[in-house]
DNA sequence: AATGAATGAGAATTCATTCAT
DNA sequence: TATGAATGAATTCTCATTCAT
């Protein structure tokens, strides 16, 4: 009795939902994982497009709220991608499953879709940011800032999944020295 | 009355499933696209998995074809890198609906999910390839190969669909460029 | 705090229920009408059929009272008729959305249904009662009474509603005039 | 095998929509009656609202045309009136619960059922337009042709219906006389 | 007396698939 | 080969009613 049953709803909702995807997804499952009667989800979310998009608030807030409260003002840029890279290569090992949905469902026209990649946008324009601020600092090599803000993110989120996916072992430290080697030193020596 | 059936309803198939996603496009609706009776496609195409299984089968196999046939031999490492990059975000630019296809449908445990991500392994092996070719001739740094690949396909895939998704315009130029020296030479003057 | 519980649930019902009709009309709407928490109404009431119930009782108890309280013995059976209608035509004026409910939910086999026609019915059988009351008198023509009682309703009831839900006005003295000429002297000249 | 689906399902749609209503009819209960799939209903009709409207069409239209094609033009006003009044008699008589559904479902702001008031409208405006005649003729006294078109069906409608859903016999003859001597000559001798 | 969270039995609608022609 | 009418399981969502507080 110790977890309210929006908490229980949310829970079995991102199990779900990563699961399945967000079409064959259905509110029974959902409800039966939570335990919970499915007039109950209806209680608490007026639709599962609603229920989905809160949840997938909810992460990307955790993301970007994390490595916000993580980037101190007189960090060096490099020190700052270090990071990010650190950071999202952590939340992607420990939210598997909120990052397949984001992968999964953030492409395409529906409404639904469209409010997730704004949502992805705002994370990745902290990125942009950073890569702003170390050109114009004069560190980093003058790069469009918003190709390199989706590519670092792409890259990072592509990779931990490739792996988290597959079979293998969630290396972090290989992972996380192999992206800051591309992304900071380019792969040529 | 040049077309075969089959072809018509392989080219419906592709508008329908990337303008709608897999779950939302309907047998009717590629039967209507492709002037057909939606009993036709069913003595063509035994379900409409297998349908969609052999669309992708087809637009990956370009892909990887496409990169491999202009791959040569003789080429630096550095420079099959640049190849493969300004190959695929052409590819993307030229195939978004399928790309979108691509990154949407690839994430889950279904049969169908991880048959796709089979054939995607299969091309980021192709560029797993040319990073351990290039560390063997130690003019790459020494990273893992995996990691390289699935990040490099991911930094490309993921920077093309932000700009084809939102509303800029396409600048592959541009994009190569910011790329080739992320990759390459690293943000870092 | 003039109000009692149950006639804010009263007044809330009657503008749900004539605004949406019995079935498309939620408890949560009365509720929220009213002021009220759900659980409340069914403190006061033991469903929603059996809320209805009282409503329409109270309506129709209304309608008849209103005419039987100014039908005076002396009157003229021909004045009586007068009377009706014009008490009718006013009725219906007023408490246009109650008439809509009754026009609507008379009609099946429900016991709701039933219940609605027995009052409708000791309504008509007032008419009826005059009606023969002037056959008797030899003054009216001999009439089947009960035809002409549940005529003499309805030819007000669907001539007020016709006007009432179309956007004229409701111009109550022509419409007086209109069906009291065609009710006792015929359209004929 | 003689009937084809739709028919079927026309049919068995007329027999629920009156017995229930349509809040309370069930897609279910018509395919039930019809014995036929839900899904074949949807096959042959769009939803639940056009399956109804349908219906309600094809019986306004039967009333107005069977009473239209009746009325010649070289009869006398008085003439056209009662054969209205038989008409519509009979028609109910015969057309029972269609009738009911029509008296059940024309009250309210539903799209529907404003559709339904249009239709009602279109067959009492032929009234109107022989008691116009009749004005014009000199023949009839001068009320507002409008109240005495809705008067007249309205009369007729609930005088039916009261009958047909009370226990009595249909007396057709009786309540033709009763309702001709009502409209024509009126009440009082 | 009053509350409102929780329930679960339906309801309308969709759609992949089948099959007789 | 090709058709399209027919199917029925599955899905989302609604809402009267209950009950612990």
């Amino acid at each position: 009795m110790r977890k309210s049953k929006t908490s229980l709803i949310f829970q079995a909702a991102i199990d779900v939902f990563s699961e399945k995807g967000f079409d064959k997804a259905t509110m029974d499952d959902i409800a039966a994982r939570a335990n919970v009667a499915k007039g109950t989800i209806y209680y608490h979310f007026k639709s599962k497009e609603e229920l989905f998009l809160f949840l997938v608030e909810e992460g990307v807030e955790m993301l970007r709220d994390g490595v916000e409260s993580k980037l101190l003002d007189d960090m060096h840029p490099r020190e700052k991608i270090e990071l990010i890279l650190r950071e999202q290569i952590s939340f992607f090992g420990q939210y598997r499953d909120f990052c397949v949905i984001l992968l999964r469902e953030s492409w395409g026209a529906e409404d639904r879709q469209l409010e997730f990649r704004k949502m992805i946008r705002s994370y990745m324009s902290l990125i942009e940011g950073v890569v702003r601020e170390g050109i114009e600092a004069d560190t980093f090599h003058s790069v469009n800032a918003e190709n390199a803000g989706s590519a670092l993110f792409g890259m990072a989120a592509i990779a931990s999944l490739h792996i988290l996916l597959g079979k293998g072992e969630y290396d972090e430290e290989q992972l996380f020295s192999d992206l800051k080697r591309m992304a900071l030193a380019g792969l040529v020596k």
